[in-house]
DNA sequence: TCGTAAGTTCGATAAGTATCGAACATTCGA
DNA sequence: TCGAATGTTCGATACTTATCGAACTTACGA
């Protein structure tokens, strides 16, 4: 598959971060990863299409909020933990820890 | 002035208070807030006119992130800050830390 | 190599949002 | 009571976003 664009750590903004986190597929993606530690986009799906989840799981990544690899067909995905605790220390465990 | 309606905390919802922290004018009015502890809206006015930043305010109004009182024909603004600490610990300090 | 599985991209649509000027309402002071 | 100041509301516009089906690409296994 084609290379998927990830930002740099310096280039992460938190607006964007923000955002990325205020829609609740993708806050309930963050949630699984978190939980999960890795997985696909198929099995992360909301109940939505794919064309959907492709959609969420690409404002994810645009924002630094996770990573993706290719692993086969698949695409396995991370969030980006220790770079997101880094540039906005405590923001991922408030935003996971909130009920 | 008509009265202003807030969410009582209970209503408020993670994923709406992220988006109203998403955009970075209303990001820069919360900043501002956190600092000066109390402030008029023509006070944070970020070069834009009234209408755009009594938007801003709404949203985050509406978003329980800010109180709004009447003090004559001003509105005083103040963080919703013990309130939003209670329902989501270490959010709004995470976000006021970011660089 | 043929089919299946996994995601992306495209195109369309509907809904939401930011922006601003103008008009309006309210409060207070001269 | 008249005017100035403070915000809100309205209306219009442009932009962004969420949503989904369909077509496409890539990878792998039978």
């Amino acid at each position: 598959m084609r290379a998927l664009r990830h930002p740099n750590a310096g280039e992460i903004e938190l607006t964007r971060v923000l955002h990325a986190l205020s829609d609740p597929v993708r806050l309930d993606v963050v949630r699984q990863l978190d939980h999960e530690g890795e997985a696909t986009c198929a099995a992360l799906d909301c109940g939505r299409p794919k064309s959907s989840m492709s959609h969420h799981f690409r404002v994810l990544r645009d924002a630094g909020v996770v990573r993706t690899r290719s692993d086969g067909a698949a695409h396995m995905n991370v969030l980006r933990r220790e770079e997101l605790d880094r540039l906005f220390p405590g923001l991922l465990d408030a935003v996971l820890a909130a009920r």
